[in-house]
DNA sequence: TCTGGGGTCCTAGGACCC
DNA sequence: TCTGGGGTCCTAGGACCC
């Protein structure tokens, strides 16, 4: 039977996010900011309008973006977390099975529905998630996945028009569209292979789609030949009901100001491995293997003002796999002591586990076993509720009262879905709603 | 002064084994 | 004249994605 895929992609998603509450905002350019504040990840289509490009750095056009009325938000991945959540919930009484991608966007399997009207069905799709959810999206379908994600990038380009979906189905619908496309627009290649691509005279995704496929697996990869395959309608890349339990976890943050003091870093490290400790617990395993690091400003040494730069990493090899956050955080404490080097102004740390075990799969060695933690399992399972339930969470002393590392978030907007504290409020006026909020500083509701 | 965080997949090369 | 070869496992690093 041959294969088809739906891709459903959320327009502009953290600044449609932040629109969803703000109705005075709908017509005007809204922006989101990576954490601390640092660079533009989400832009709506009025900021993009501007020439706001992806990724630029924000205190580079702070100044003029508030000249141009542009309203900008710090990430506030509780919000986004949450929609995205009832996004994927809608999407799933659509379609018979979604392979969720990312946070703003799901695969759809659409094999044998290859009969119906898929343009009325995308149309389904949009209205239904715009009723529901109130956000925007577009709908690519194609036999394989690597078209779908083409068809939704020309659906995104032609939603002005009303349209918002495309439907692939015959090499003739999608070659011409193949001939315009960039070679690094595709799915898969980026800048380094584009520029690899481009010097064998691969310059659009019809070059790469009629390029002799021994070569490209010679020359580049795997990938790159199938991706070439794709593009002529063989599906190489399957799908995946299951999100498959992560191979490793990884938690880190640049820090709001630089630390200088080792136990400020103890406590950031110690927050990041409880914080990956409770991910590893949710997918029900344990790992043997922690690995933290620790670096200064990466262009510290060549700044205006050079400070002097160091970054280094150290791993711990657990006896035994474990998921208890007293044990993560006893090796951070170890591991820190090794590569800690005063001095230094620390800009940012990460802890990352790997090597994965389901509980009770591991055989110990005989003879060296480490002495259990009496009750740990239950203990960490109670930790969990009560931190899943929301309020003040449960902390271990190691992670520190007054952490000194908190990023900034000098935009954020309230968690309007996810703390009853914060919820809109609703005022009905004689002839229209209005969209009210309460002000966290002062409680009084505010327009 | 100011440039994110969290992932996956693939390959090359070294260690080790028989 | 001339030092084996083939296999597996592991890790580091590169490239990509959102």
């Amino acid at each position: 039977m041959s294969r088809c895929y739906a891709l459903v992609d959320c327009n502009s998603f953290y600044a449609s996010c932040e629109r969803l509450f703000r109705p005075d905002l709908r017509q005007r350019p809204v922006i989101v900011l990576s954490n601390n504040d640092g660079c533009v990840v989400s832009l709506s289509r009025e900021a993009k309008d501007l020439g706001i490009p992806m990724g630029v750095p924000y205190h580079q056009i702070r100044d003029w973006a508030q000249q141009q009325g542009v309203a900008v938000f710090s990430s506030n991945y509780a919000l986004y977390g949450d929609l995205s959540n009832r996004v994927m919930r809608t999407l799933e009484q659509l379609a018979p099975r979604i392979e969720i991608y990312s946070i703003d966007e799901a695969f759809a399997d659409l094999g044998g529905m290859q009969r119906w009207d898929l343009t009325q069905w995308g149309r389904q799709v949009r209205q239904t998630v715009l009723r529901h959810c109130g956000l925007p999206v577009c709908v690519g379908i194609a036999p394989t996945k690597t078209l779908a994600k083409l068809a939704n990038h020309v659906a995104k380009g032609q939603r002005a028009q009303g349209g918002g979906v495309i439907v692939w189905q015959q090499a003739a619908q999608w070659q011409p569209q193949l001939a315009q496309t960039e070679v690094e627009a595709i799915w898969g290649i980026g800048r380094r292979l584009g520029r690899q691509l481009r010097l064998l005279q691969i310059d659009s995704a019809a070059d790469l789609a009629a390029a002799h496929l021994p070569t490209l697996r010679k020359q580049f990869s795997v990938s790159v030949e199938r991706i070439a395959r794709e593009l002529n309608g063989v599906a190489c890349l399957g799908y995946a009901q299951m999100p498959a339990a992560r191979a490793q976890i990884l938690c880190s943050r640049s820090f709001g100001r630089r630390l200088t003091q080792q136990q400020d870093l103890a406590e950031a490290l110690c927050h990041f491995a409880c914080q990956a400790a409770e991910k590893l617990r949710a997918q029900q395993q344990r790992c043997r293997e922690l690995t933290i690091f620790i670096r200064t400003h990466p262009f510290a040494a060549s700044g205006q003002t050079p400070r002097p730069a160091y970054a280094n990493q150290a791993a711990w090899r657990f006896l035994e796999p474990t998921a208890d956050s007293r044990d993560l955080m006893q090796a951070c404490h170890a591991l820190l002591a090794s590569i800690w080097r005063p001095g230094y102004q620390y800009l940012k740390a990460g802890v990352i586990l790997r090597d994965f075990y389901a509980a009770g799969s591991f055989q110990p060695e005989l003879f060296v076993q480490a002495p259990p933690r009496p009750r740990s399992a239950e203990l960490m399972q109670v930790i969990d509720r009560i931190n899943r339930r929301g309020g003040a969470p449960i902390r271990f002393a190691g992670q520190g009262l007054d952490p000194q590392w908190q990023m900034r978030r000098e935009h954020l907007s309230p968690a309007y879905t996810t703390d009853w504290r914060q919820l809109p409020l609703v005022t009905l006026g004689p002839c229209a709603a209005t969209l009210m909020r309460r002000s966290p500083a002062t409680e009084n509701p505010v327009p």
